[in-house]
Formats: C-alpha cells, structure tokens, sequence
DNA sequence: TTAAAAATTTACCGTCCGGTAAACAATGTC
DNA sequence: GACATTGTTTACCGGACGGTAAATTTTTAA
C-alpha cells in the first residue's frame, strides 16, 4: 500500500502541482503567474516544484501536454454510428464539451486558448498545439470523408470542410472565452447547420 | 513652425512610442514585454516613456487603441458597389489585409492577435476589443442585409450569416499567425466560397 | 536675451520573483 | 533499528524590472 493513502508521495505530487498550476493560470493568467501563485493553490510548497520539474519554462511545458490530453481524451469516437449524427456528435462535443455541463469545461479552455495564442512566440509550444489541432480537425474530416465514401455526402474537398468546421468551432469558444459572448456555441452551432451542413447533403432532402 | 522640423518634440514623441511598442511587442510578445524593450526600439531614452503615460499599464491601453484605430482605418467600404462584389472585397480585406502585401500587415496582426486574448483577463481591454469586433462583424452583416434588400441574396439570418463569416475570418488569420499556417487565409477563403456563400446564391446560377 | 516651461537624460532605488542550498522529514531496505 | 534515498521545508540570494528624483537640455514666450 505505498499510494492512495493519506500521504500522496512521489507520482501524485506532479498531478497536484498540474491541478494547482491550472488553477492558478486561470486565476492569473499567462503573463502574470507566478511561480508563487502556483504555490498558494497547493498544500505543498512553492519550492517543491523546483524538484520535480526544471524550472518555470519545463513547467508550463508539461502543463501544456498535461492540458491537452484532457482535451484530447474528452473527445470520445463512435465508429459504427450513422456519419450524420457521429459528425454532429462531434461538432456538439468540440462546442459544448463532453457531455452535461461539466462546470470546469470553459475554466479549462480558457486556460487551453490563453496557453494556444503564447504559443505563437514559442517553437516547442507551436509545434505541440499544430500536433493537436491537426488530431481534432482530422477527426472531423475522418467523418466527412466516411460519409463522402458510402455516398451519405456530396463528393466535397473533404479537407477544406473539415478545416471550416473545425475553424468555426474554434472561433466561437474563442469569442466566447475572450468577449465574454456566452451564445457563440449555440450560434455557432445554428450557423454550422444552416449554412455549412447544407453543402454535405445537398441531393437529400433536409429535415 | 513648431513641428515638421528636424526636433520631432511633443506629439510625435507619443507616435514615436507607438511605433516603438509596437516593434517590441512583436519582437518579445506582450508576456515577455519590458519597458526596457521599447526603449531599445526607439532613439529616446525609455524613461521618456513615463512621461508621457501614466507607466506600463497606461501606455499598453493607449497602445491597444493605437492599433485597433489601424485596424479599422485599412478597411475601405464602396456603398456604390455591387453588393457581391463588395461582400468578396471586405471578406478579402479582412483575410489578406489592405490592397498589395503590406509586409508589416501580418506583423500588425500577429500583435493585435496577441492583445485580443490576453484582453480575456482584463475587463477594460476585453471591452475595447467587444466594440471594435461589433463594428467588423458588423460591415459583414452590412453588405448581407443590403443583399437580402435588394433581393440579390436569399432571405437568411444576416446575423448569423456575418457572425459565421467573421468568425471564419477570425480563425484563419489566428491559424496563421500562432500556427504559422501561410496558406489559411486562401483556403479560408476558398472554403468561404464553396460552402457559405452558396446559402445566399441558392436560388441563382452558380458563376 | 532671458527666464519660465516642457521635454529628455542620468543616476538610482525598492521590490518582486525565480531559483538554490542546506536543514529536516518521511519512506524504503537490509 | 540503522541508514540510505527520496521528498519537502525553511531561509536566503542575486538579478531584473518598473518607476522616480534630480540634473540637463531644448523649446516657448516675454
């Protein structure tokens, strides 16, 4: 019985600091968070992120795939659903997040689009986040593609669509996160429908 | 004459600064930016920056408007045009920047990018971007509107149809900027094209 | 020409922050 | 139970950064 007792020692420290680490870059955001403030939201102290991680910039690093693979293991695929209604399961779960409001969901996207945009002034971060945006719109175009194949959709550069899409998406969280705009995923996902969807199933009749 | 000479005192020092803030800023991004950093991009010394703004905080709301202003004089509107026409030219201003390559465009935007999510975590910025994305948004809904009018668009939700668009525009230029993909604005566009702009042509022959 | 006002520079400071070293506690091993 | 290893805390440091005060230059107004 060497975990899961009152004592956390060893591998649940790094999962504590990630925890305390997210609370605190919400609470601070990027620029202003310190290593102080990370320090404030755990039991431990400050000082012993310096053990298990090599310095400030290792930190956020790992934080950055510890976020990620949230996202990423959130995203859950149906392969013998109907395409229409997987690719809307999709859609919906990228927009709205996994399943009934998880209360946490928009804290933790906020802190992932924060973490996204700095990205751009850094390489190693840069790379990671293309990694990842390249899975979830590949997700999207997967579908896309499965439908063009058996003939549900219209022929279209499946590519491009699910680049839209996942574009669109992405906007409106975006809007959402930064302006404050709470309709962006609803809207979003209205618009998607109307205006967008209509390409893929143009020869059916709508409903 | 007091200006215009060699002695550029007063209110080009301000404009100066900008400039000068402006370069730092996409040197170094707004988290790594120093007041040390602006005063190596300008002749002045950088303690002249306290003289004319109330310290850091002061000189970046100032310089946020600085660049919005920017922003919003490059977008050119033709109430006489088609309105086809004029929908194609805002969309294409907004996605590729003002007329020929300006080389400093996409400087500009990846900047302007930057301040817009760091503005999530400050209710003065985050409120100065809110209007400045309305009135964008807004020469989008426009042009659909004054189409609908006229009878040359289908009946949709202009709303929806603008923010859609916007936010397509918005998404485009954010992947080429943090992800450095060159070729989304064009594929934007494309997809702009090809998928959305059929819901206002519907009724019409396709050109 | 000269004195006041405005603008800029030089020199400097207090504080804040990331990081480290050494002391201390807990855990595992024989 | 001793002792090495791992993990955590306490105490502290050096440097960096934003800001200021006073000196200096430039401009404006008589």
């Amino acid at each position: 019985m060497s975990e899961s007792r009152d004592k956390v020692s060893s591998k649940d420290t790094r999962q504590v600091i990630m925890e305390a680490t997210f609370r605190a870059l919400s609470e601070h955001g990027y620029k202003d968070l310190r290593m102080r403030d990370i320090g404030d939201e755990m039991e431990l102290t400050r000082q012993v992120i310096h053990y298990h991680f090599d310095g400030k910039y290792d930190l956020l690093s790992s934080f950055l795939e510890y976020i990620i693979d949230q996202y990423e293991g959130s995203v859950e695929v149906n392969e013998d659903a109907e395409v229409r209604t997987e690719l809307n399961a999709r859609i919906d779960q990228c927009l709205f997040g996994p399943e009934f409001e998880d209360f946490s969901h928009w804290e933790r996207m906020k802190v992932y689009h924060e973490l996204y945009t700095y990205a751009q002034n850094d390489g190693e971060h840069r790379e990671i986040f293309d990694d990842h945006y390249d899975r979830i719109r590949g997700s999207i175009v997967e579908v896309v593609e499965d439908g063009i194949e058996e003939g549900t959709f219209e022929p279209v550069n499946a590519d491009r669509m699910g680049q839209l899409i996942t574009d669109v998406i992405h906007a409106a969280r975006g809007r959402r996160i930064s302006l404050g705009h709470e309709d962006a995923p609803e809207e979003a996902r209205k618009a998607i429908d109307e205006f967008i969807l209509d390409s893929l199933y143009a020869s059916q009749t709508e409903d």
